[in-house]
This record gives structure tokens, sequence and C-alpha cells, in this order.
RNA sequence: GCGCGAGUAGCUCAAUUGGAUAGAGCAUCGGUCUACGGAACCGAAGGUUACAGGUUCGAGUCCUGUCUCGCGCACCA
């Protein structure tokens, strides 16, 4: 049960007929506890366009609406807001409800979508590195959010695999590995590799010649080269997924549907731009003109789709994987997480899709941005000697930290040392990533991600394992109480159950904005609640049926918290 | 130069997309506790939301202008 949206709909009927034509009831909840629980804000907007006062049209509301058995006390405050407090036996109901539901009470849509969602895709050609992390991470918990609504997901990872770039790695390959065919070839570092190809390229005019030889037999369907690019990214997949493995993201082989995926269809995208009439020659390269992108002097920057010398650009690629997702893989929505630097080109190939006829209208093309990621005092992510930070190295380190902080403070756990260090090191990079909001530029700190204060992975791992600890010591198991109704007696006990009830609008917030940190949030507040619970009200000592109520209290958050967290890709840990 | 995005407490970030007195965490200062994990909890202080105008019942949020920073600006992805 989705409260908000329930009280949305249940207060915007009346408030339309009063109003004389349909307007949103505008609910959220309270600003302050004092207000109540939601609030609903639309009524002095609907007065103003039906020429009453706020104050009279909210009376009017107050009495049409019927929130019986629902609302406890409804208020009008200052210029015309209505307060709204739940009521009590209404709300065990719903936490009942919950309890006896697998899944949280999150109501599947009415109508499920077929979404792809277009994440990671590093470039094959190198090894994945800091600014492949934020697509990954937050990409990846979209699909997963995505997915427990009741979505269709496909997850597309669009690597990057083919380019004039890779004439030069082939050729390095030849030249380095002249045994290369027998197979089983390891690159151990292919950071390195670029490095080494691309001096040699800069350096040795031969071997630059050799490399855009290589170029068009790849391009030319030489199988010799077809053979030795197919070893190559089998090589460089290996070292993706070690991060994905680490990273534990949903990504898998059966997702990658890179570049080179749509060589074939490229000029037919050319051609089929030409037959809709938008393609215009200009300076030898083929272009799509869209007035929408015209500057005050009335000149247009167009979206380019063939280069002079007859090549094809990313704008080319990703229409025909535009027409690919639609077409092939009937999608109704698509997200395409990439930093926010790509905006405009986004913007403008979906133009030119639509434009196209590619795209029915009823499908969403959504460009789901992200600031990039700083270094702590506000400069670029570099390592000491100014290269690039790999991926994997980031990982490890993270690990070794978390390792060195959950020994320190609990020295028995040598044991599963490792599997917590994974669990809080992997957990902490990624918490701290998706609590903030996506858009804004975000400065990476382990210490701080690290932290067992504030809103932070280990704290959350660390708060589901204290409730861990209360049915350890009850000697109970959590998974008893699973469906058991619970009764709302304390005050603390009320905010934590109507918390918990807010988990289904956190989620589908969530699933509809592409917004993470939204659950982060939540979940920080659930903690937080928890906690007032936790302090106030005594879970063990307490007489029956108090003891039972309260333990399925902590039963439900524990599954609230677990679930929010694997929707973030987090694991929990019953002892740290 | 043009376009896009950003500018909120000392620091790192929120603010339910136009709602009430702008909220957290860290750091600082003070306090609590023989209850279920002190890796805890509570409180105080900290703000002209870059600046100047405007729109309206109401603006961090929308509009105009200015400043600062980041990114992008046809044949890289």
């Amino acid at each position: 049960m989705n409260i908000r949206r329930y009280i949305e709909e249940r207060l915007a009927e009346p408030l339309s007929k009063l109003a004389g034509r349909s307007v949103p009831a505008i609910v959220a909840p309270s600003a302050r506890a004092g207000f109540g629980d939601y609030q609903a804000n639309g009524v002095m907007p609907a007065a103003k366009s039906a020429g009453t006062s706020p104050r009279k049209l909210a009376e009017q509301l107050l009495a049409t609406a019927n929130l019986a058995g629902v609302a406890e006390k409804l208020d009008i405050a200052g210029p015309g807001f209505i307060n709204i407090r739940l009521d009590r036996a209404w709300l065990q109901q719903q936490l009942s409800a919950m309890a006896a539901d697998e899944h949280l009470g999150v109501d599947r849509p009415v109508q499920p979508q077929t979404v792809v969602v277009d994440y990671s895709a590093p470039n094959l050609a190198k090894e994945m590195h800091v600014g492949h992390l934020r697509s990954t991470i937050i990409g990846d918990a979209l699909a997963r959010t995505l997915g427990f609504v009741g979505h269709k997901v496909i997850r597309q990872n669009h690597v990057g695999d083919w380019g004039t770039q890779f004439g030069m790695l082939l050729a390095y390959l030849k030249l380095q590995r002249p045994d290369w065919q027998s197979g089983g070839i390891h690159i151990a570092d292919l950071e390195d590799f670029y490095r080494q190809a691309k001096q040699l390229f800069d350096a040795d005019p031969a071997f630059a010649d050799a490399a855009r030889a290589e170029v068009v037999a790849l391009q030319g369907g030489n199988p010799d080269s077809r053979r030795a690019w197919e070893m190559f990214l089998d090589e460089s997949m290996e070292h993706c997924r070690a991060v994905y493995k680490t990273l534990g993201v949903l990504l898998a082989d059966s997702d990658v549907h890179g570049e080179s995926a749509y060589n074939d269809d490229l000029a037919n995208v050319v051609a089929d731009l030409d037959k809709a009439g938008l393609l215009k020659e200009s300076q030898g390269a083929k272009c799509v003109f869209l007035p929408e992108f015209a500057d005050k002097d009335g000149d247009i920057t167009p979206v380019i789709v063939q280069k002079s010398d007859g090549g094809y650009l990313y704008a080319t690629t990703d229409l025909a994987a535009i027409r690919y997702r639609v077409g092939t893989l009937k999608a109704q929505r698509v997200l395409y997480l990439t930093d926010g630097g790509q905006a405009l080109h986004f913007r403008m190939v979906f133009a030119a899709a639509r434009q196209a006829g590619m795209v029915p209208e009823d499908v969403r093309l959504e460009h789901v941005p992200f600031g990039v990621m700083l270094a702590e005092g506000g400069g670029k992510f570099r390592t000491r000697t100014g290269g690039t930070v790999k991926l994997i190295d980031l990982l490890d380190e993270a690990q070794k930290r978390a390792r060195a902080i959950v020994l320190a403070k609990n020295p028995e756990l040598t044991a599963e040392a490792d599997e917590v260090a994974q669990i809080v090191g992997i957990g902490a990079v990624k918490y701290a990533d998706l609590s903030q909001n996506r858009n804004s530029d975000y400065v990476f700190s382990f210490e701080k991600m690290l932290a067992m204060e504030g809103n932070t992975a280990p704290y959350m791992q660390y708060a589901y394992a204290r409730i861990s600890s209360i049915f350890r010591k009850a000697g109970v198991a959590r998974e008893s109480f699973f469906g058991r109704a619970v009764e709302l007696a304390q005050p603390e006990e009320r905010a934590l159950g109507l918390k918990l009830l807010q988990f289904a609008e956190t989620i589908q917030a969530v699933a509809s904005e592409c917004l993470p940190n939204l659950l982060c949030a939540y979940l920080y507040d659930l903690a937080g609640a928890f906690t007032g619970f936790y302090e106030n009200c005594p879970v063990i000592q307490a007489d029956e049926p108090t003891r039972t109520n309260r333990l399925a209290l902590c039963a439900l958050t524990a599954r609230t918290m677990q679930k929010g967290l694997s929707l973030l890709g987090i694991r929990t840990i019953e002892q740290m």
C-alpha cells in the first residue's frame, strides 16, 4: 500500500469536483512531526482557480472527502494546509498486511513495463577505472529496484568494443605475442598494454601503419584480425568480470551488447534517416539538422551520423541501439546511465530518433545523468603519480580498510574476516555513492564512507546486526514472526510502524524518479525510528503479549532494512 | 562567445520538485546510561540558500540580470 498515493487519490477526486476541474491534492509526509503524518497542500492553488477562499474550500473538502477509518484527525492549518493524522487501527491493519507479504506491501504495477537499463559500459580497450563506478553502481541499484517493483528489466552493457584504437591494440598484440594464435593469452595489466601500444603508435610510423591496416582488416571482416580482436575482447572482459564479481553487481556476460553488435545496422540507420527526409550532407558529412538545436543566429548543430570518410559515429550506434531496444527487446522505457556531460548528445539522439519515427510516442527514453567523482579536496580523482585509478585497486583498498576496521573492533571475527570485509567495504563504496543525489558531483572519501556514524553503509549494517542480536538473545527465529499482526501502543512503536509502511511509497518513487538516494534517506530514517523504539521500548524483558508484538516489529524492521539494502546491491551480516 | 549543469551551516550532503520555523552527518561544546551490541543515545551552537531584482497567499526551488566553478560546443566515445 502506497499510503501517499492512496490519500492523494482519496482527496483529489472530491477536491477536483469542488474546484470544477482536475486538480491534484498534493499529498506529502508532514514537514514537521507536530502537524501529523501527512499533509495535503492542494487546496490553496485549487482555491485560487476556483475563486474561493482556501479555508472555505478546505472545509468543504473535509466535509465531502471520505477518510473515515483511515484518518484519526483532520485539521485545517495556516493558509489552507490539511493535516492528517492516520488512524491507529488502520495503521495496524496495514502493517499486519505488510508483515504477511513477501513483497513488503509494495504493490505491483497495474501495467508492468519492459525497462532497458543501459549501464556500466566500460571501454574494452582499457581497464575499468573510477569513471565507471557511478554508472555501474547506480544502474545496478535501479535495475534491482525496477525488477522488485514488478517491471521486466533488461540490462544492457553497452561496452566499447569497437573503434580505431583497437587497430593499435591488435597490432601490438601480434607484435608482442607472436604466439597469440595458440590462445591462452593473458594480459596482466591492460592499462600498461594500452599505454605501450599508444607509445609505439606515436613513435614508430611503421607500427602506426600496421595499426591502421589492422583497423581496415578488422572492419573488412578479415578472419585473422577478427580472431585476434575476439581474443583481446575476451581477455579484457575477464578484467571486467573480476570487477563485477568484487562489486557484486547483476551484470552478466549475457547482458553485454556492445557497440560492435550494431555494426551491420549502421548503414541502414543512415539510409532510413535519408528515407525519412532528415538526412543532409554538410561539409562532406551526413547529418541530421534539427531546428530545436539552433542557436540565436539560427545555426543548427547537427547530429552527424556519417563522417566524410564514410565512418560512423556514436550517434549512429546509439540510434541503432534505440531501434534494437525498442524493436527487438520491446522496451517501453530505456534508461541511460552516463555522466551529465553527455546530456546534449542524448537529447540530440533522442530527438533524431523521434523525428525519424524510430520510437513510438509512449516509449520513454531517459538519460539518467550523474555528476563526476572527485577526490577529497575537490580535485580530479587521480593516483599519486597523476594516472587514472583502476577500479579494481580502489575496491581492493576499500576491502582492506574495512577488514582492518572490523578486526580492530571485533577480533573474534577472523574466520569470516574476508567475507565481512567484502560486505562492509563494498557496501560502503556503494552506499556512499547511492546516498547522494546522483546529479551532484561526489567527493570520494574512504574515511567518511567507512565511518560507523552517520548515513553510511557500516551504520546501516550495524543497525541490522543489532536487531539480529535481539533474536539471538531471545532464542527465537526472526522468520517465525512472518505474518504476525502488529500493534502500535507506544508513540515510538507507532512512529516505527508508520516509517515501515512508507517503504512502498519510497520504493516506487525511486523506481519512477531514478533516485536511489531516496531509498538511502528512507533507510537512515528507518534506522532512526528503530533507535527511538529500541531506546524506549524494552523487547526481551517485556511481558507477553508485548514481548511478541515487539519482536514482530523488530522482525519486520530487519526484513525491510535487508530488502532495502539489497535493492541497493548491499548485503547484510548477522554479526559484525 | 554560445549552450547545459551547479553554487545551501566550518566540512560532506538533504530538502518529498512551489508549501508552514531550510534539515542530517562529521567536526565543536555540553549531557545521558547496571534493559535487549557504548560501534549507543540526547541536546546546544552553527544560515541574508553566491548576489540583485521580479512573479504570488507562499520561492532554496519558477522568471530576468550579474558573479564564480564544472562540463559540452559537427566528423572521439
